[in-house]
DNA sequence: AACACCCTCACCCGAAACAGTGATTTTACC
DNA sequence: GGTAAAATCACTGTTTCGGGTGAGGGTGTT
């Protein structure tokens, strides 16, 4: 039996979630909470396999919670839940230990696939969600200006820790081309010092 | 029709999940390739839904191959393929674009789950996999040493774009000891430079 | 009391980064 | 063949970084 509780501030989404799940074989409905403070209440003297957790919630949201419950219940398994499809809160729910996510206008057999992976150790996202996240990402990089060849190769040299001189001595050019095409990337990203320079790079992933 | 196709040096790999999928209903035997230049070869001119690749192959592996085949045809999902669970390579081939990743070992039933998973634009891990992952980013992140309160915020403030001067300003403190603490992360995290500091600072998630 | 850390501040000095400006050559494309 | 972008090199400054060293106060632990 997977024990399934349920954090979300709707009352209509907890009851749909329930008559959908009620019935099946296998799921068990540990019960739900309708905000985190009520949640973190409920795993002091129970538990549960996995928490449905709603992302936008009056007080603590579920972005947090879920780093909370983490952090406490790391055997607890999470899935975000949500109406909208939103590319960043998905992003900063799995950096926060939820192992997917559904939408709430999912089909119950997406939702009960979904229990079943993430019971089972696995990832999942819905189609549509998974979707936003490539979206996401792509608009994420799409916003930067286009890198040369050697601005890019520069770029990764600067990463790992070489100096101009350093730089310039491993692909022969002369130190000041190098600082010019240090400059240039420093231009073309908009950005002021090496330090944010390789904080973008490595975010972005353009190294 | 779910076409697959399958690209392992090891002809018992490719066999054993053929004779594994051969009589499913829903799936298609695209064809076989056993290194990275034949599956490209095989592209030219076919296509399939879904890639299943061995992770490590002579000549061009599995994580090269991967990348290469999501820059020409990003329609095409890719499912990693291993004997080993090895929580670098996975990783390396989420980011190069993979959908998720079975073990060679798996059942029928998770094999299928996987392709269908994927298929419908999810991601998927095989539940030891994903143990592996978790697993190998705590163990990244338990190398460290650990960094004090003080010098987590000022390693925020770098990160930032910020010199010394301007965050000596920022919180009241002397430059001088902003400085010391700059040189402090530098020696802790036995970096060398501020472009190497941050590189690590963003990638284990320090900040 | 001794010890280990953290936080704070200070100075010297050489190396590196950053700003500004300008120039020539190579390459690719229309 | 013109033109735009990339790549190359050069010089002059000022600012920041980074290595080394040392010191004093606070806190918590053994």
């Amino acid at each position: 039996m997977i024990r399934v509780f349920i954090v979300d501030d709707h009352p209509v989404v907890i009851e749909g979630i329930h008559s959908l799940l009620m019935n099946e074989k296998g799921i068990d409905w540990a019960g739900h909470a309708m905000n985190a403070q009520s949640c973190l209440g409920y795993f002091v003297n129970n538990t549960a396999d996995i928490v449905l957790m709603d992302i936008s919630m009056p007080g603590m949201d579920g972005v947090e919670l879920c780093a909370v419950m983490k952090e406490k219940y790391p055997g607890v398994y999470i899935l975000g839940l949500s109406t909208f499809n939103q590319g960043l809160y998905i992003k900063k729910m799995m950096e926060n230990g939820a192992s997917g996510y559904v939408l709430k206008n999912s089909s119950k057999e997406e939702l009960l696939k979904a229990i079943h992976t993430v019971h089972s150790g696995g990832v999942f996202f819905s189609g549509e969600v998974g979707e936003a996240l490539k979206e996401y990402q792509k608009s994420e990089k799409s916003q930067l200006p286009e890198l040369s060849p050697r601005e890019k190769e520069i770029l990764g040299l600067i990463a790992e820790g070489y100096t101009n001189p350093q730089i310039a001595e491993k692909i022969f050019l002369s130190s000041f081309t190098v600082d010019s095409h240090r400059k240039n990337l420093l231009a073309k990203l908009n950005v002021k010092n090496t330090a944010s320079l390789i904080k973008l790079a490595v975010e972005r992933k353009l190294i």
